[in-house]
DNA sequence: TACAATTAGATTGTACACAATTAAATCAGG
DNA sequence: CCTGATTTAATTGTGTACAATCTAATTGTA
């Protein structure tokens, strides 16, 4: 005997294959834009979470690494290390803050700022060669940003469970 | 003077501006789903690539490294590390292919079998608690398959040229 | 049959991610 | 002014990712 609402719920197992295959879209979605953008940044000597890091750099200015951190979603246990590899590329400088020495600003140096200009010569953006409408992209950035933020209060109150 | 296609196609910037919003977006939600399992998955003592691996094995059966690697777009640089985790977890078993000793047949073991139940009983998944409704989350699917594919294949193209 | 090309995995080296811990600096209540 | 709590980074340890290289097995073909 039908329930009241099946088919406005769908079951337990369509509803976890839904959800796997989603997720794994996700990820496998994730790591294909990885591969794209290697040989574009390797030119620039750059991985695509340092380019990240650096579009945000360009954006904001001098930032401490927790500013950078809550922007990129990214704990100082991944930061500091690629942030050292970035100094040492002579792309930025980390620099412990006069006024609490907790704080570590992190700010282009010349070389960083100069590199603003050569990304935005790589001349197709991924986008464009995907052939899709722009429409149909913006809709997707949109549920994809509401997603995230949905998953990230859920974890985040899980979080503060504990 | 307005070109005659302006307002259809975008300007660069701004075209420049979606792709890394969009990028962005898929990466940073990768990584909150990632997070959102792992509570569940450290309970079966799993990460959430080996739980791929798990689901494939669970719905396939017996597969090669190289049949594993191409249904999840991994390598063996990544599988071969992975599998022997698996494998000394007691989840899977590792055999060279008698027939071409070249390949390796990975398999369930009893316990690695046994697991699906257990993941099964995962009460809630993620997208019930995400409370966002099926259909939008079937054409999120949808896209982002679609747009993996497009990747996918100018990559595949790309890297044919060298 | 030789033997060059191909294929499947393993290995090596680099670079994230992130949980957990540590250490130093700052803040806040008494 | 102290001292315990909080905040900010750094560190440690584990686990992916993936390019590049290597080795062994197999295949295609002269």
């Amino acid at each position: 005997m039908p329930l009241p609402n099946e088919g406005v719920t769908m079951n337990k197992d369509s509803m976890l294959a839904l959800d796997n295959q989603l997720c794994f879209a996700v990820y496998a979605c994730s790591r294909e834009i990885f591969r794209f953008y290697r040989p574009l940044l390797d030119e620039l000597g750059l991985t695509y979470p340092q380019y990240l890091t650096l579009l945000v750099l360009w954006e904001e200015g001098e930032l401490t690494v927790k500013e950078l951190g809550s922007l990129l979603f990214l704990d100082s246990g991944t930061l500091t290390p690629m942030l050292k590899r970035m100094e040492s590329a002579g792309l930025i400088r980390r620099q412990r803050s006069p006024k609490d020495e907790r704080k570590v600003n992190v700010s282009l140096t010349k070389e960083g700022e100069a590199l603003k200009e050569q990304a935005r010569c790589i001349p197709e953006t991924l986008l464009q060669k995907s052939d899709l409408p722009e429409k149909e992209l913006r809709d997707l950035l949109g549920r994809l940003q509401g997603l995230q933020q949905q998953i990230r209060r859920l974890n985040d109150s899980n979080h503060d469970k504990e």
